[in-house]
RNA sequence: GCGGAAUUGGUGAAGUGAUUAACACGCCGGAUUGUGGCUCCGGUAUGCGUGGGUUUGAUUCCCACAUUCCGCCCCA
């Protein structure tokens, strides 16, 4: 038997159902704040990435799908949803002619290579938005208000954490400043801290072990780095956020695993029961992205939301998503003739906005009563020839039980009615 | 990349080195020959993740692999 590949997953049945409800949610808002869809490429230039997400940062160092195809291009599957519309920027000149900023949504499937866990898979869905091309501390709002408004409308109690890693300036500054402080206390952290603070030392600030000791706690914070303009801006966001009552808690240990984050970073937690503390998406300002992969100097901020992990968080908050299980009408029958009929009328019913099924089994009536059970159906259309002769059929009410003839020709009329 | 646990039918599961692999739900058939849902009766795994091995004999023991779940790294 064939199974399917690690961390990818079928999604069907109600789940799918759920899903459907969801990305109309997500659709919805995106269309108040005025963010139009996009789909880029599932594969892109494996470069892309790698200048985009940082060569140094895990994401691309070790947990990429890459691989050659036919023409022995280096191809990547996308490990996240930015670097592509980043692309989609740049290579149709979208710069050129701009008198509005551009604002994309993209809701897609996205390839980490790691080891699936809690509400981690290889195959994974992200819903996200990017804002390029304004640099002014509206169009953070925007994205912060957007993501705070999508998992409110989802039934999600979240808090919002932010940050600001300030420009390049302040952020090398900070870097090694932390360093500086942290090198002498090398002997008092944990092992895997002790490899960080070469690799990548802002994450020894997240680290579950050391993260309430002493020496963190009394560590730099980023926002002491931070240069005067990269002050104010940060102080506007939060005028700005307290304005629109948006909840948020700033956080000075927050730093995100890709580089090319500045500024305002950001991510949104909820206390989900049975799971915790669940980080449920994130984003920031990526000034310098752009400029980086050979467009002009040109400031953007994104959003990212983990779906899946979201998707878990309102199944474990016990918020219940509607989902449609019934349907309008059955349509029972047994005879030749009264299957011809029944085909005839089935078709009619759909043409006519109403969900309908019918037996394609050769059941019998006792087994079409269950089927229109399983299906909750709302009506029995119920097929003899002798009714036939007299253009009549017997339209049962499932839930009163109630039975009545009516005229083929009035049959939607007195569903209509009665609907 | 590292570590732990698991894998029995459509589903939930019990169980054993060797006669027909419990039980329950579901499904199918019958009692009820074209108006069901209750009840009763009967049927429903040539098989115990896949491939090897040990054995007179393996679903049970051993090995490898696959997938799932949990944790680490990493990320979100």
């Amino acid at each position: 038997m064939i199974t399917k590949q690690k961390g990818t997953y079928d999604i069907s049945g109600d789940d799918a159902k759920k899903r459907e409800y969801v990305n109309e949610i997500i659709r919805g808002i995106c269309e108040k704040y005025n963010y139009n869809y996009i789909e880029t490429p599932v594969f892109e230039a494996s470069e892309l990435f790698h200048r985009s997400v940082g060569e140094t940062s895990d994401v691309v160092k070790k947990e990429t799908y890459d691989f050659l195809d036919r023409g022995e291009r280096n191809l990547t599957l996308r490990p996240e949803g930015t670097a592509g519309v980043a692309r989609w920027f740049i290579e149709n000149k979208l710069y050129g002619n701009m008198t509005e900023p551009v604002k994309v949504f993209y809701n897609e499937k996205m390839y980490r290579y790691e080891r699936p866990q809690s509400g981690r898979n290889r195959e994974f869905t992200q819903f996200g938005v990017e804002f390029i091309g304004s640099d002014d501390v509206m169009a953070d709002v925007d994205v912060i208000s957007l993501a705070y408004q999508t998992y409110s409308l989802l039934g999600l109690d979240t808090v919002i954490k932010i940050n600001s890693l300030g420009d390049t300036e302040s952020r090398d500054n900070y870097r090694k400043a932390l360093v500086d402080y942290l090198a002498p206390h090398i002997d008092e952290l944990c092992e895997d801290c002790k490899e960080r603070l070469n690799k990548n030392p802002l994450r020894v600030l997240d680290c579950k072990i050391d993260g309430d000791s002493d020496i963190i706690a009394s560590a730099p914070k980023t926002t002491q780095y931070l240069n005067q303009e990269s002050l104010d801006r940060y102080n506007k966001l939060k005028d700005y956020l307290d304005l629109l009552e948006i909840p948020y808690e700033e956080d000075d240990r927050l730093v995100r695993g890709l580089d090319y984050y500045n500024h305002i970073v950001f991510e949104i937690y909820a206390d989900i029961p049975n799971v915790g503390h669940l980080a449920l998406g994130g984003g920031g300002r990526y000034n310098g992205l752009i400029k980086k992969l050979d467009g002009p100097d040109m400031p953007a901020v994104g959003f990212a939301m983990g779906y899946d992990r979201t998707m878990l968080a309102i199944e474990e908050a016990g918020n219940n998503i509607p989902i449609k299980k019934d349907i309008d009408a059955y349509v029972m029958y047994v005879s030749d003739s009264e299957k011809e009929t029944a085909a005839f009328i089935t078709q009619n019913l759909r043409l006519n906005g109403f969900t309908t099924e019918t037996d394609y089994l050769n059941k019998g009536l006792k087994g079409e009563f269950k089927s229109a059970d399983r299906f909750n159906a709302k009506y029995l259309v119920i097929l003899n020839d002798e009714d036939l002769a007299k253009n009549e059929v017997n339209v049962k009410d499932n839930v009163t039980k109630e039975e009545e003839k009516v005229n083929i020709n009035d049959l939607i009329d007195y569903l209509d009615m009665h609907d």
